[in-house]
DNA sequence: ATCGGAAATTAACTTGGGTCAAAACGATTT
DNA sequence: AAATCGTTTTGACCCAAGTTAATTTCCGAT
């Protein structure tokens, strides 16, 4: 089903087969999209939301000579733009990262849903909430993290997010992003984010290539990144953190 | 009374004379807190959320070395810490900047609220969306501005809410903040702070002495800042902006 | 008015990451 | 196989901001 993934694995908040169900049977459409491509623009107005089913989307906003801060990504059962229900309209655009899936889910299904199983309407807002905790946790890289700080932290929680959906071991997982990509996410230039790739994989705690990132060191990794996955909520943060 | 400010002059939420009493008289109970105390730990399950009535306060996450990056202030008519209504536990400490007097409001009685007016749902989810706007604003100082842009910023987001909260004529405002504090929602050091402070003075764009903001040359501030105040979700942004 | 501690200020020096530019690489198309 | 285009890689150089530490200012308490 599209919304497999939604909510999975988060602390008490998992869909149950009911809940699960009448938001399968919401969705309007399913759609495929091209890679990089915009899907929302910031304020316009929106009267529906979009369930990410497969591929990898981000958030950003852009600054005024064209340079840009992603202020998300997002993956596989991630729903993307949740936060439009309430809101209406967006403070950033949304778009692809790479060819992607995405289900369409009208605000005046979701206002159906929440009339026929009220406790789905805390069960959204809950997932409305760790995008927020996982802007906090952005922050914090941003703020107090060195170059070689905020790459292992995204690393890290990319991988628990990816585990969480089924789409890491807990060591090894596809990130189809540019390097690029990891410095709009980072704060960074592309071509700092090159000597940081090159430091991890010399220092063999992480190596990227074709679009492959496997741990090496994950305990080395989550210290260098100070990274403590309690802001994903998960049900079973385990697999994503050193073994002992 | 106590909830006045909440929600005020937001875009389309504000809540309507009902709506309000409903929420005032939920209120379990009011307190005056000293400054700099922690009011909660980050992990501790809560039945309850503060809102903020008097004062300013802080949402932080600390580093392995006792550095300190805020993540969010606080301002009066904030309900600071609803989003542990549905996540529980939170991920970041909250903590008083100066004395401030707070609100408890139980969850048990937003429960009883949403009850009993379903529409409030959307409406205290909005409130915590903005919260999730903020964040992503601040993603974007700490990302891509420089130590300048991001006081400007700031600043001019202050502004904009103490505006907002009517404890700003749009050009001044009481700002009880230290450098250091500064130094921990901008991610600068206390030093550098304090240097573009000076420059900031001495370009004759904004004064910050004895508490006291004096912005000067509005439209410069918001240049250095690029601030939009799309983010902040206000009914009307025209008397935080420069004139033309 | 004086004292004491916090906050602000300044200077001297260091450094992490930005900038610019060139080269190498790799996947896709022709 | 050659050409193309995006991406990665590397080097040389520079500067914004960090670090350290001393000094001054401000303010509340006595």
């Amino acid at each position: 089903m599209f919304t497999d993934r939604f909510l999975r694995f988060k602390r008490g908040m998992s869909l149950d087969a009911n809940e699960r169900l009448l938001l399968e049977t919401s969705i309007d459409e399913v759609r495929t999209v091209d890679a990089r491509r915009i899907v929302i623009r910031s304020r316009t107005r929106l009267q529906e939301s979009t369930l990410l089913v497969e591929g990898f989307m981000s958030r950003y906003i852009d600054d005024r000579n064209g340079m840009r801060q992603l202020v998300a990504i997002h993956v596989p059962g991630d729903f993307v733009d949740l936060h439009a229900y309430p809101l209406q309209t967006l403070d950033h655009d949304v778009a692809t990262m790479t060819s992607a899936t995405i289900a369409i889910v009208r605000h005046e299904a979701l206002d159906a849903i929440i009339h026929e199983q009220p406790q789905m309407s805390r069960k959204l807002w809950f997932s409305t909430l760790i995008d927020a905790a996982i802007h906090r946790a952005w922050l914090f890289r941003l703020g107090r993290l060195d170059a070689v700080g905020r790459i292992a932290h995204f690393l890290c929680e990319t991988n628990a997010r990816l585990f969480s959906a089924g789409l890491s071991d807990g060591r090894r997982f596809a990130l189809p992003l540019t390097q690029t990509d990891l410095a709009e996410i980072c704060g960074l230039t592309n071509v700092h984010v090159n000597r940081v790739m090159r430091q991890l994989r010399e220092a063999k705690v992480c190596v990227f290539r074709s679009s492959l990132v496997e741990i090496l060191d994950i305990e080395q990794l989550v210290k260098l990144g100070q990274f403590d996955p309690d802001y994903l909520y998960l049900e079973d943060p385990d697999p994503v953190l050193p073994s002992h």
